[in-house]
DNA sequence: TCCGATACTAAACGGGAATCACCCAAGTAC
DNA sequence: GTACTTGGGTGATTCCCGTTTAGTATCGGA
């Protein structure tokens, strides 16, 4: 009964998780790696090294390495959604709350670059389409919830230019391109990151949202 | 002397290229490849049977698969260059001019997917960042080149908010936030790409610059 | 007590980039 | 002509990757 007892096997082999417990210290572990070191660097045998189980352990739990880390990126992306749908329903202007958004959604992904990169840079060559399935979702339904008050405005007639689907589209790649460069380009001679945020959005909304 | 004279070989060596002239055909092949597939499609044993040599001899002309593909992008980044001096010299309002440069980026991008993905989204994971330096000098120039205009307007007090700096660096950002969605995610439900060109210049132009 | 299911394992596969040790042709010096 | 150098070429090998295969230890239940 008692641990103590248990006599050493032959082999070094770790003893079976007691019910799913495996699984989620896989997730841990890829976690871990992952947003220490990205895509590439999380590899099957480090995140097996990392739980003590050979590298084929982790095909029991998962189909292929992409399911590890876009399951990982779905909880993310959650709290992002979880986020948004928060600000959604504040009793405020839509202005402010589309700036909010953007706001959280930048904020975000310079907390998140790995994964940020992964489910927002991620090109086809890198990971397959079909898989992105369940995390795509997740960002349609992010991007759903932004395109509310967007729309709201829309429909007031206080759109300059464009269609609210367009207005929303261009406002989300904006924000996009910024996190995008600040992240993949660390390096370059930024102006302040609080101030870009800042001009992005000032420059947007008052370039496309009337008075 | 004559070619047909010469005896054939018990192996089916390639023979010399003259000159320099293998170093071209590899990059031809590459680029073809590249363009074609992308990053991780065109491999170093691709392009050395495209080119009917041995994956063994790229080693000879280039250090590594990078500087291959960096070298192909070296071209197409110059291309882009060129057409931002060419731009910069016209004697027009700067603010069109600015205009007509993220217009020329933009379609760029679009016209050069893996290219522009390959400069611009390269995540460290997949190309190291010292490699990247010839290119990256290039993009800095672009960059300078597109900077000129934006400080002009700056200079003339006709910025509504931020530094010159800080607008140029944003108006890049929107831009290749959008081409770089366009190009990551082509399935989605996108407004016709020539709106959302629109949108993006006329709003932050709009909201960034005052008449 | 045996049996099947479950969670694990080592070993191998195929395919990437890169390197190794060697090879051959051509030029040049003597 | 003969030796030496040099530059472009090669097949085999190394190392790492994700993934697969075939086999094994352990456990709950009949």
């Amino acid at each position: 009964m008692t641990v103590a007892l248990k006599k050493p096997h032959k082999s070094a082999r770790k003893p079976k998780g007691d019910g799913h417990l495996r699984r989620g210290e896989i997730l841990a572990a890829a976690e871990k790696i992952f947003i220490a070191e990205g895509y590439a660097g999380a590899t099957i045998r480090k995140i097996a090294d990392a739980v003590g189980v050979s590298s084929t352990a982790l095909y029991m739990h998962f189909r292929d390495k992409d399911q590890i880390l876009l399951e990982i990126s779905d909880g993310a992306i959650g709290q992002l959604l979880a986020l948004n749908t928060d600000i959604a329903h504040r009793p405020i202007d839509a202005v402010a709350r589309v700036k909010l958004m953007l706001e959280a959604y930048m904020r975000f992904a310079l907390d998140n670059p790995n994964t940020y990169q992964l489910v927002f840079c991620g090109s086809r060559d890198v990971i397959s389409k079909e898989k992105q399935a369940a995390t795509a979702e997740l960002g349609d339904r992010c991007f759903a919830e932004f395109s509310g008050p967007i729309h709201e405005i829309a429909a007031a007639g206080r759109l300059r230019t464009g269609s609210g689907e367009s207005a929303a589209q261009v406002l989300w790649a904006a924000c996009h391109g910024l996190v995008a460069l600040l992240i993949t380009m660390p390096d370059r001679n930024w102006a302040p990151r609080e101030e870009l945020m800042r001009v992005t959005l000032d420059g947007l909304l008052h370039g496309l949202v009337t008075d």
